[in-house]
RNA sequence: GCGGGGGUUGCCGAGCCAGGUUAAAGGUACCAGACUUAAGAUCUGGUUCCGUAGGGAUUCGGGGGUUCAAAUCCCCUCCCCCGCACCA
């Protein structure tokens, strides 16, 4: 019979509805589970599935266990994605819009519809509404009678209420701020903007401006090399770029155009005037800590891109420098200002190393810097001043901070490669001046988060490691924007909360949205969240419905929260799921901050990752159709542990489909049989019963992987093998006696074809419901034998196989009594004792003994049993089975080994 | 750089945390056979090497060590992947 997955699911899906089987109540022990909710900007991929489905398995596998599981689901629109897709559909970008075509088409809807996403709102509402069918086609157990959007006025009230606690604890702050941006699109740009930015990361490096005295100006040179300022010799300034005079800080500084272009996105710069580069060259400046009277000299690698233009020279500790001298006439003095512990860092040397003839060998100077940057940063000892003695590494922050506290440098930023946004404009550094941040630095608000990671049930074990090292360098993040979808900072409404930051404890809302909704939107206030959440809000001036549902939600809040189980991939660590533990820290009661956390892996396919371009991406929906929910579920069960990557391979998902066909079909015709099942075919309902006992275990761990191995593959062996010994009709008759339990098991990860088993063997109610099977296990006996009657199999196969004989006979000769009395009486008494008052023949045996301790027999009537199973053991192996003592071969016969002659 | 995770038999991937029951689960691929007009599907057996009796030898990135015994524990070394923030 052919499972026709379609009908079936669609079947449990309405029935599942109907009956409301995922809306809790408030009754029995509970269990909160949380997945994060998805953005909604496009259709939904196999990778989006991942997190969703061992979620509902955990969730659905806790329901069994006879736990009140609430599985609740919103949606993430805030944000720059959905303003900016919508924004290109606007400008009729092509691309975009014949990506979004793609979407409504996979969706069967019009096309032509693409152009009502314009309007951000109704991308979010779109997809939101899509993947609630998608998720519910997939059998997700999901209560969506609480679900929400980041974006509704009434998670919006919610958010500046924990801003309002956020700031009255004195958790935020303001300063400056350096991020990625595009003068000419007047954005800050992610990563998502820059051209190659996903491969090629773009991130922002701090260069020192270093302040050289030349009459009334400032010659602002940058570097990364603050540490060498020491060993100046010369200036370098590049005489075929344009300079220029502007003012800043009160005071004049010449930098190049290029660099005024840039440097007055991060503080205020007022042009004055260009200048002639030619009035500087050969000329002197003095420099800064010493007033040394040193030169400026014309450099053509003075790379007007980066920086400010100007470059001051250490030739003692710089390749560039040392090359660039070497090419006109002029010779400073080298000075050394750092010394290697173990070695001798010559830059001539170096030179010659890495074979660099000139300025013209570019990449190998980039090379030898980068050595000689490494060399000295781990190994150098500072020579002079404050940090004489000093490594590099563990004093370079202080000597720049000491050079801005002497008012002789300021920090400048710069990319630390050059980038281009899509659309083609140059990616700079610019300072947000006054943004909002979140003070994850604190000291006592680390320690009480460590304490909560300390208690938390994390998996996989090395979790908490992870989070207790992200807790370590979580610093000040900036927790507002200027565009995007979301909620406006209740202190400064220019700004609007960003996107990761107003979903930090969102998950305390699904405990109470429904009651939200019922009351009037004016009267949900900071008043009534302290006293939802607290208790202590004041809410007697409040309409008595409202009254009366803020009371009801408290009540469900103090039932469901906290959350029992968070589950996510593993990138979420260092951010969101970091910030969702100091947040709640924060702002709720010890008992109700985060139970337990667990992160998994993410979704290639095709043994790649995931891209349009090798066209492997494949839409949950497709999957779906051509596959079924339980298929994709099984999938991704089984074919890798949660934390682990699953790779999609379509021709393996086919042989799966192939195992649930068997699988189905199987327990479809075990129902015809009527009789008992042959008690010699009993081991494999022994089998039966421990692995479901087993999986228990591993569900509970959430060792998912190994439990559907096990239940489902393992399982199907057993039966196979039973098949092939016994007869099919034996084989059905075995597995009606499991055929239920055996269902339900499995309900958690193919929960569509469960229910059809279940129901097809005349159960009640929902298999989604019922509780997990457990069962006394009567049978072990069963099972000893029949591994004693595999080993004969075995052993009979290995000796044909080197033999090459086709034998008619097997003729099983059994150890002698005085062999088991003598392993028996080796179990309590010395063998050494043994040996020594043994008979020669019983000698040998002893001896055999000690050195193989592998003789363990399972079962003690061994003739009794081959006899039992003589007939199976003949027809299986088509030979006539002899069992007898005589014969030279007995000699060799072991307890627990047999012994065998083929004829 | 900081932090995390890996390198296992054709491939994917278990096992290693609690060393022996592991030539090493499961899947997949391949070979042979059965079935079939044929293909596919399904089933059976096999897939490190040697061996005409159930045996032996050599394997788990490389090197060394601990142990009666190591894929599993310790040390060194080579290689690969992932996260590092304003981006959802």
């Amino acid at each position: 019979m052919i499972y026709d997955f379609n009908s079936i699911e669609e079947k449990w899906l309405r029935k599942w509805k109907e009956e409301k089987a995922f809306e809790p109540r408030m009754d029995g022990e509970k269990f909160l589970i949380t997945v994060p909710w998805p953005y909604c900007n496009g259709a939904l991929h196999i990778g989006h599935g991942r997190t969703y489905t061992i979620g509902d398995i955990v969730a659905r596998y806790k329901r069994m266990k006879g736990l009140n599981v609430l599985y609740p689901m919103g949606f993430h629109i805030s944000g720059t994605p959905i303003l900016a897709f919508s924004k290109k559909i606007e400008n009729g970008d092509a691309q975009t819009i014949n990506l979004y075509k793609s979407y409504l088409e996979l969706y069967g809807d019009d096309p032509s519809k693409v152009s009502e996403f314009a309007i951000p709102d109704n991308i979010a509402s779109y997809f939101s509404e899509r993947i609630i069918n998608d998720f519910t086609n997939m059998g997700f157990s999901i209560d969506w009678t609480r679900k929400f959007t980041s974006g509704e006025p009434i998670y919006n009230k919610f958010v500046e209420w924990q801003f309002s606690i956020l700031k009255e604890k004195n958790l935020i702050k303001r300063g400056d701020y350096p991020i990625l941006y595009s003068a000419e699109e007047g954005n800050p740009v992610g990563e998502d903007d820059i051209l190659e930015g996903d491969t090629d990361k773009v991130s922002i490096t701090q260069f020192t401006g270093v302040f050289f005295y030349f009459g009334n100006d400032i010659l602002l040179a940058s570097t990364v090399r603050p540490e060498t300022l020491d060993g100046v010799t010369n200036i370098f300034m590049n005489p075929e770029i344009q300079y220029c005079r502007i003012r800043m800080r009160g005071q004049t500084f010449i930098v190049s155009r290029r660099g005024y272009e840039k440097l007055k996105y991060q503080r205020d710069a007022e042009f004055i005037s260009d200048v002639d580069v030619n009035d500087y060259i050969y000329k002197m400046a003095r420099e800064p800590l010493y007033s040394r009277e040193i030169p400026i000299f014309p450099g053509k690698f003075v790379d007007p891109e980066i920086g400010t233009g100007v470059d001051y020279s250490v030739p003692a500790h710089s390749i560039w420098d040392h090359v660039g001298l070497m090419e006109i006439s002029e010779k400073p003095e080298y000075i050394q200002v750092i010394e290697m512990e173990n070695q001798r860092l010559d830059m001539e040397e170096i030179r010659k190393k890495f074979g660099i003839s000139g300025l013209k060998d570019r990449e190998k100077l980039v090379e030898a810097t980068k050595y000689v940057y490494e060399q000295e940063f781990y190994h150098g000892k500072i020579l002079k001043g404050r940090f004489k003695g000093r490594v590099v590494k563990d004093v370079k922050d202080l000597i720049i901070e000491d050079l801005i506290q002497m008012g002789i440098a300021i920090p400048v930023y710069e990319t630390s490669r050059k980038a281009e946004t899509r659309e083609g404009n140059p990616v700079i550094v610019a300072v947000i001046k006054n943004q909002w941040f979140i003070d994850y630095s604190l000291e006592e608000w680390k320690e009480k988060v460590r304490k909560l990671i300390g208690r938390m049930d994390l998996k996989p074990d090395n979790l908490k490691n992870q989070f207790l090292q992200t807790v370590d360098w979580i610093k000040e993040r900036p927790c507002a924007r200027k565009r995007g979808l979301g909620t406006k900072l209740p202190m400064d409404t220019d700004w609007v909360i960003e996107s990761l930051s107003d979903s930090t404890i969102y998950t305390v809302v699904y405990t109470i949205m429904p009651f939200l909704r019922r009351m009037r939107y004016e009267e949900i206030d900071n008043d009534l969240f302290d006293y939802i959440f607290f208790g202590s809000g004041d809410i007697s001036r409040k309409s008595e419905a409202t009254r009366n549902e803020a009371n009801e939600a408290r009540k469900e809040f103090l039932y469901w929260y906290p959350v029992d189980l968070r589950h996510t991939s593993y990138p979420h660590i260092s951010n969101h799921l970091t910030f969702y533990l100091f947040n709640h820290v924060a702002i709720f009661p010890e008992n109700e901050w985060p139970v337990g956390i667990s992160t998994g892996g993410m979704v290639i396919s095709e043994g790649q990752k995931m891209s349009k371009s090798k066209g492997n991406v494949y839409p949950l929906l497709t999957v779906k159709r051509k596959y079924g929910a339980d298929l994709f579920r099984m999938y991704l069960a089984s074919n890798a542990d949660v934390w682990y990557d699953v790779d999609w391979r379509t021709s393996e998902v086919e042989n799966y489909s192939k195992k649930l066909e068997r699988f189905y079909s199987l327990l479809d015709e075990a129902r015809s049989t009527t009789s008992e099942p042959d008690e010699r075919d009993m081991w494999i309902v022994s089998r039966m019963i421990d692995r479901i006992e087993k999986s228990s275990r591993n569900y509970d761990s959430m060792r998912i992987r190994e439990a559907t191995i096990d239940l489902f593959f393992n399982a199907l062996n057993d039966v196979r093998d039973l098949e092939n010994f016994a007869g099919k009709e034996r084989a059905l008759r075995a597995v009606r006696k499991f055929a239920k339990e055996w269902a339900l098991s499995l309900s958690p990860v193919i929960p569509f074809m469960s229910e059809e088993i279940y129901s097809m063997y005349g159960g009640d109610g929902f298999a989604s419901l019922q509780r997990y099977p457990s069962m006394t296990n009567n049978f072990r006996d069963h099972e000893y034998e029949w591994e004693f009657i595999e080993s004969i199999v075995e052993d009979f196969r290995s000796i044909t196989k080197v033999s090459n004989m086709k034998p008619s006979r097997m003729i099983i000769g059994t150890a002698e009594e005085w062999k088991w009395k003598l392993l028996d009486e080796s179990k309590s008494m010395d063998l050494k004792t043994l040996i020594k008052e043994a008979t020669p023949e019983h000698r040998d045996f002893l001896l055999l003994l000690m050195k193989k301790k592998d003789i363990a027999p399972i079962v003690r009537n061994e003739e009794e049993v081959i006899t039992k199973y003589k007939d199976d053991l003949s027809r299986y192996l088509n030979v006539e089975i002899v069992l007898s003592k005589e014969g030279a071969h007995t000699k060799k016969a072991l307890p627990g080994r047999p012994a065998i002659r083929l004829e």
